[in-house]
DNA sequence: GCAGGATAGTAGTACGTATAACCTCGGCGA
DNA sequence: TCGCCGAGGTTATACGTACTACTATCCTGC
């Protein structure tokens, strides 16, 4: 089924090319000038060709398989329509979504979508830009890929930033998930549910997003009144790193009967940690997390958290950035989050119930 | 289009486009002509110009900030280097991991990557190649993408396939994981641990390594003499739908002691409906996983699953494309697998943890 | 002093496409 | 009869780069 390939020509290592066909291939075919053939294709012939003649072109091309070439094309008009999106590993699942977001948006405004994973392996580390942004004419990129952000500026490309601070920066774009709201949330559930030790398991990442969790979090909790921030422990964003933190975080004097977490990932952690010391998830005490990854519904008990909207953060990057590309303001970009009640969060233990012990 | 305020935004010079800086802008900077900037930036240049003249040139592109234009040298050269990466849903980490790998081995041979993320949303679901193929000179695919497949046949691309079978069409190369050995590798393991009743939690998706993974798996119980397959069940790759099929593979009579799952995902739903229905993981019914994500040491017990190598998966799609451009054969490539033992795994119940004695 | 080579650089062109500018040819009202 | 118009094309050109000729200059040995 595959293209009627002579065989023998196409075996020729490192040598000549499949030779696809041209728009002057198929006008030599259908008998019409290269012009006419690209009118027809481009759809720009209405009152320019005739209907009849117009058929037989886009017959001929079917016919011979043809695919314009982009590279000509983008050439040709000067727009190099790609987007490099910049995240920090392609590996996470949020990321993996935030991409799906943007791959699609750009899929209906015909643009590319280039993905610059930064360097986590090993290797030279080559010039993020040196090749990629050969054809870039425009950059989103996570707050959280810091190795690679001191490239951005000297790029002077258009640039939309995720997760970061919005108006740092006037020519900057930004685009964030409403992260505040979210932290509130979650403040608000805890509360009304009779928590008022609170715990803090924060991402050891320093990223405007996360400074301002902590922020939030802390002015929730003021605000209340009654309730109050216990403790605050650090750690990676990985399952291991999470439970030694959480372990040291369920220590604490008194004991937070809330956990709030910066990530489902330290979610996860946290309830391992608080299996680990004998305590029960969420009768002795309640963890959420952030995010609402599919490990989210996959551990015991599932987790109460915040659904960030990572597929709308990235085409809202790419939104944006078309914005920006087509001489507009860049603008700052704030997405609603939702609250996901599960199984990680109860009212904590009562008066006479067991007492937090040392 | 929108050109929008007037003079408000005088900083823009002459006319609107952010005119990026060409080859010959470098040539009138450094006053030598546009071939010189070319032979001096592609290192053709030895024996030909001066190096004094060379560091000039250099230090002009420099200046001007100067990146080639991608599209337009392509476009001279007819190298078309660009791969087509089609995966079933990339918001998956498993082909997270995949493009992760891809992107890494191309980017070492300066070629480009492009994802087409199969239709799951909404939407025309537009011609995969009608954009894409435009610049792309190969493909490579995952057999889980079965939409997409259908226009591969059309576009008379080289073609690598991701889990699919070996040495179906003569021209397709193909990239698997060593699911084989895999799957006996946790047959090995579960055998030395006693069990004898094994249930296998299947996906639900009609792909040949799933296939594979049953038939590797009855083969493997059937030699061993002692063991059997007491019930298959069939699922969606989600936690929910898991759930619900596991419950019902474990209600089998006599009720599998050990329950083999095509997926961590799976694996997480097995061990909430072991839960659920007030049987222990792992003492009174051991789950092993496969693909080993981040999600399988974040459950309670921490899954025993294989690591598939995913990003050896991409980078080898990657290079098998390269050998296949290159005018080589399609070849198969086989990776290896690695067994990794953790919590939900142990002896059957009533066997005290000895191992069965002749 | 001059052939001949090394050195240093430039002019010109091709790649495939999109589109502005031009051309041709009937029909038609004056 | 002419001038004009619009339909239905075509010719020519630009986009930015890479590289093949080609020219021009400077040595160097005989």
């Amino acid at each position: 089924m595959s293209r009627g390939n002579g065989g023998a020509d196409a075996d020729l290592p490192g040598g000549r090319r499949p030779a696809r066909p041209t728009s002057r291939d198929v006008a030599d075919r259908a008998g019409v000038s290269q012009a006419t053939v690209s009118l027809v294709l481009r759809d720009r012939w209405h009152g320019r060709v005739s209907p009849a003649r117009a058929e037989y072109v886009r017959e001929a091309a079917r016919a011979l398989g043809y695919r314009p070439n982009l590279a000509a094309r983008t050439l040709r008009l000067g727009q190099r329509r790609t987007a490099l999106l910049v995240v920090p590993a392609l590996t996470t699942e949020f990321f993996a979504r935030v991409h799906s977001g943007a791959a699609r948006m750009a899929a209906e405004h015909d643009i590319g979508v280039v993905l610059y994973p930064s360097p986590g392996g090993v290797g030279p580390a080559p010039d993020p830009f040196a090749s990629a942004s050969a054809t870039v004419d425009g950059v989103i990129a996570s707050s959280m890929a810091a190795e690679a952000l001191a490239g951005l500026r000297d790029g002077g490309l258009p640039l939309v930033m995720l997760d970061s601070e919005p108006g740092l920066a006037p020519a900057v774009a930004t685009v964030n998930p409403d992260i505040s709201d979210g932290m509130r949330q979650i403040c608000s559930h805890l509360l009304e549910l009779g928590h008022r030790d609170f715990g803090h398991l924060a991402a050891a990442v320093d990223t405007w997003t996360f400074h301002a969790r902590a922020r939030v979090l802390a002015e929730a909790l003021a605000r209340s009144g009654s309730a109050r921030l216990v403790t605050t422990e650090r750690a990676a964003l990985t399952v291991r790193d999470a439970t030694s933190a959480a372990e040291r975080a369920l220590r604490a004097n008194p004991r937070p009967t809330a956990l709030v977490c910066d990530d489902d990932v330290l979610a996860a952690g946290a309830c391992k940690a608080a299996r680990r010391m004998g305590l029960r998830v969420p009768q002795d005490v309640s963890v959420t997390g952030i995010d609402d990854l599919v490990l989210a519904a996959a551990v015991e008990p599932e987790l109460t958290t915040v659904r960030l909207p990572a597929e709308e953060m990235g085409s809202a990057g790419l939104a944006a950035l078309l914005s920006v590309l087509g001489g507009r303001e860049a603008g700052n970009t704030l997405l609603p989050v939702e609250l996901v009640r599960r199984g990680s969060t109860a009212p904590p233990p009562g008066n006479g119930g067991v007492p937090p012990g040392p």
